[in-house]
DNA sequence: CGAGCAGTTCTG
DNA sequence: AGAACTGCTCGT
């Protein structure tokens, strides 16, 4: 140190908006200058709030402005939370990448449980006192609350999106803080209920978390993998990619079954034996318990996981855990590519074209960009894995971005299942709306009779029930959004309750129709529930095992069932999204996709690609071992060729077809795509911001410094869901070819944005790469 | 004349 | 984001 004078440090605060996120210079009181670095998290005043964090950007001996103005660092926060020169890298990618706040940045990298300090806290949980059935009808208002005076048996709108809450936890402990994080709860609203009766209260300690089972760090004992010909090869490439110290990046595509998975774990093996750690990426909805064993036998004690479903407490414990060395091989889901690794040497995103990779809210990044990234700075490999890749990927394989391995072969003896593509056409010209067809309802009790198992997936658009007026013919919509509402069965029967899928509300079933004053209000569309009735009749005696979002609430009821079935206690597996995933189902014969054609009516670009991926998935589920499988898709459209190819799980021809449509139409991997959206409580301002916008946007796009880029504008349009919890959206589609030019256009069309009068009220964000259009 | 308020400004 | 500040209306 050469001065002895007092020290500054330049903060970034993180609960400041975009336009107030810069660097504020502090000064730092003796006691903390040695603690105090860069990277550390700090405590500091600001205006009139007395305390705000933030993260130390720089030190300095000489204040950027007048030293009277300047105020001291409060505290330090805990040492353990302070980020490393690789961490502050990140979040300077994250920020200018995708233009999110530092606040935004931070919170996806750390838990703030680590940031505030946890040891020895208790966290308060409430669970539901009362069946979930009574809970439905009181919230629908069908019952009143036991200590409930009069009126409504719900008091305010915080306690009844607490018990909503509880209730989409499915009877399962919550913590207060998950509660309170959308706003809407407050602590006071918890008390009320619990003095009410109707939820309590109980205390958890928040460490220690559940330790995994498996014992030693180094693995030890557990069996080598043997690998067949292809997949040894591809793990002699793989392991030259990780282990040269340089940035890699590779796709290994794999038709479903020959194995990926094994050379996945060799691969895993070899780094952290090397020394270095390795994160494995998986969709939420592939981590099982089943998934997670695997790895524990292997790994034991240094596997860390992270995933929604962890309380504060152990989101921070699995934190601390990596970033002390403890835990070298993370497996989690998007955030977890962030996991405070200081030397990865392999990133690993498995089903990588899942489109749960992109974040959408802020800040709106993709899971294989951060990889990227920090593969690119600390000389590892990130590692694509799937049977269908993305477009995208493959495409950058093909150019020579990424390089390319392929698993051709299915493991053992088994062969693809044979697939027939039902017409349902003739089905429904016959007069029965009957959702399984004559072919599939045959084969299903061919499968029963063998004593084997089937599995029916249904897409979810397909099978939502609405109701509406049978005299006016208007659906039931929700008051806040439009969209029309859902219905739900409740658990442990009662007259249902609706739903909407946008902004969560849940109201009674309505007698008369809320536009007409008439009624009755009819239920249209089939659900799960009935084609699960059809089935029973269908094939009587077998026993059917439904899961979705009604029947299976929290992740313990979800793997309670898949055991179930696994252990061939139910002949039939009836489900949405969720049974498409990965399970080893060995009795499993015969699948049956119902509806197949709903997803292709999707209005994005990406439909073709993702009913393909989808449909090839599940049609995988059949026959795994030496029986032959057997797959049924019923279509509307039996002459698409996205479900023809689907039928051969032909993946050349789909990506050949689809490649040459996206570069004729100019759609990604031919340019990038940038979503603006406004949004605001009030129709009128969005309106006269969105045109306010289109001139910045045309203005600031035909300026000199963009004269080499195209930049294409397309809208304004409103959302496809234009009223969204009480805000109106409107929308611009861009696209050009993201770098560091056309970011900076954005950036400056954020900024200029707010500058214009009457704009305060409107929100505008961008999204690059969004999800869906 | 000051309370009550939308809209604006600025944070070290 | 959110506190502070600005200028405005309205009621007595």
């Amino acid at each position: 140190m050469s001065g002895s004078g007092i020290r500054y440090a330049g903060v970034r605060l993180l609960d400041l908006p975009q336009t107030a996120d810069r660097e504020y210079d502090y000064a730092l009181p003796p006691e903390l200058s040695e603690t105090v670095r860069r990277g550390s998290f700090v405590r500091v005043p600001l205006r009139g709030r007395s305390g705000c964090t933030g993260i130390v950007e720089r030190i300095s001996d000489v204040p950027a402005c007048a030293a009277e103005g300047i105020k001291t660092v409060l505290s330090a926060c805990p040492e353990e939370a302070a980020f490393s020169e690789g961490q502050l890298r990140v979040l300077e990618f994250l920020r200018s990448r995708t233009l999110c706040s530092t606040g935004d940045a931070a919170g996806a990298m750390i838990p703030s449980a680590v940031l505030k300090g946890y040891a020895g806290k208790t966290e308060a949980y409430f669970r539901p006192a009362v069946p979930p059935g009574e809970l439905e009808e009181i919230l629908s208002g069908a019952r009143r609350a036991p200590g409930a005076k009069r009126g409504s048996g719900i008091g305010s709108p915080g306690q009844r999106a607490a018990l909503e809450a509880l209730l989409a936890a499915g009877g399962a402990a919550v913590s207060r803080a998950s509660l309170c994080r959308d706003g809407r709860v407050t602590g006071e609203n918890l008390r009320a209920l619990a003095g009410k009766g109707l939820i309590v209260r109980e205390d958890r300690k928040s460490a220690p978390a559940v330790r995994l089972p498996g014992g030693k760090k180094i693995h030890s004992g557990v069996e080598k993998i043997v690998l067949n010909g292809e997949q040894q090869a591809a793990y002699d490439r793989l392991v030259l990619l990780a282990s040269d110290r340089k940035p890699h990046a590779a796709l290994l595509e794999g038709v479903t079954g020959s194995g990926k998975t094994c050379v996945m774990l060799r691969l895993i093996d070899s780094t952290l034996e090397s020394g270095r750690g390795v994160i494995l990426l998986l969709p939420e909805i592939a981590l099982t318990p089943q998934t997670l064993a695997i790895f524990c036998s292997r790994y034991g004690d240094r596997v860390a996981v992270t995933h929604s479903g962890l309380s504060a407490g152990e989101r921070a414990e699995a934190y601390l855990r990596i970033r002390s060395g403890e835990a070298d091989l993370v497996i989690g889901t998007r955030s977890a590519v962030f996991a405070p690794l200081s030397d990865p040497g392999l990133i690993i995103i498995d089903e990588e074209q899942e489109h749960t990779y992109k974040s959408d809210s802020s800040p709106r990044y993709h899971a294989r960009d951060i990889a990227r990234f920090r593969c690119a700075e600390s000389g590892a490999l990130m590692l694509l894995a799937s049977a269908t890749p993305s477009l995208e990927s493959r495409y950058r394989a093909e150019e020579g971005k990424y390089e390319l391995l392929m698993l051709k072969n299915r493991y053992g003896n088994s062969v693809l299942p044979s697939v027939t593509v039902a017409d349902m056409r003739r089905e429904a010209a016959g007069g029965s709306a009957n959702p399984i067809g004559s072919l599939l309802a045959g084969k299903l009790k061919e499968t029963y009779a063998r004593g084997e198992q089937s599995v029916l997936f249904l897409n979810r658009r397909g099978y939502n029930n609405y109701i509406s007026c049978a005299s006016c013919g208007k659906a039931f919509e929700c008051p806040r959004c439009s969209v029309s509402m859902t219905y739900h069965v409740t658990r442990g029967g009662g007259t249902g309750v609706m739903v909407c899928h946008w902004c969560g509300l849940r109201l009674p079933v309505p007698e008369k129709c809320p536009e007409c004053g008439a009624g009755p209000m009819i239920r249209i569309g089939y659900g799960t529930q009935k084609v699960e009735e059809e089935l029973s009749s269908l094939v009587p005696g077998a026993r059917v095992l439904r899961m979705d979002a009604d029947s299976t609430s929290g992740r313990d009821a979800y793997d309670e069932m898949l055991g179930r079935f696994r252990r061939h206690e139910a002949d039939i597996l009836l489900g949405t999204q969720m049974v498409t995933k990965g399970h080893d189902f060995p009795d499993v014969t015969l699948v049956g996709v119902l509806l197949a054609d709903v997803s292709l009516y999707y209005d994005d670009y990406r439909a073709a690609e993702r009913t393909f991926a989808l449909l090839t998935q599940v049609i995988g589920r059949a026959g795994r071992r030496d029986r032959p499988g057997e797959a049924v898709i019923q279509t509307n459209n039996p002459d698409s060729e996205i479900i023809r190819l689907a039928g051969r799980q032909d993946y050349e021809s789909m990506y050949a077809g689809e490649i040459k449509l996206r570069r004729s139409l100019a759609f990604p991997p031919f340019c990038d795509i940038a979503l603006l959206t406004l949004t605001s409580e009030n129709e009128k301002n969005v309106a006269d911001s969105t045109s306010k916008l289109y001139g910045l946007l045309r203005e600031s796009a035909g300026s000199e410094a963009y004269r080499s880029q195209p930049i294409l504008i397309f809208g304004p349009f409103e959302a496809p869901v234009y009223r969204v919890e009480n805000r109106y959206r409107m929308r611009f589609v861009i696209k050009c070819r993201l770098n560091s030019a056309t970011r900076a256009y954005f950036a400056g069309i954020l900024a200029g944005f707010r500058t214009l009068p009457g704009t305060s009220s409107t929100q505008l964000t961008v999204d690059f790469g969004p999800t869906s259009l």
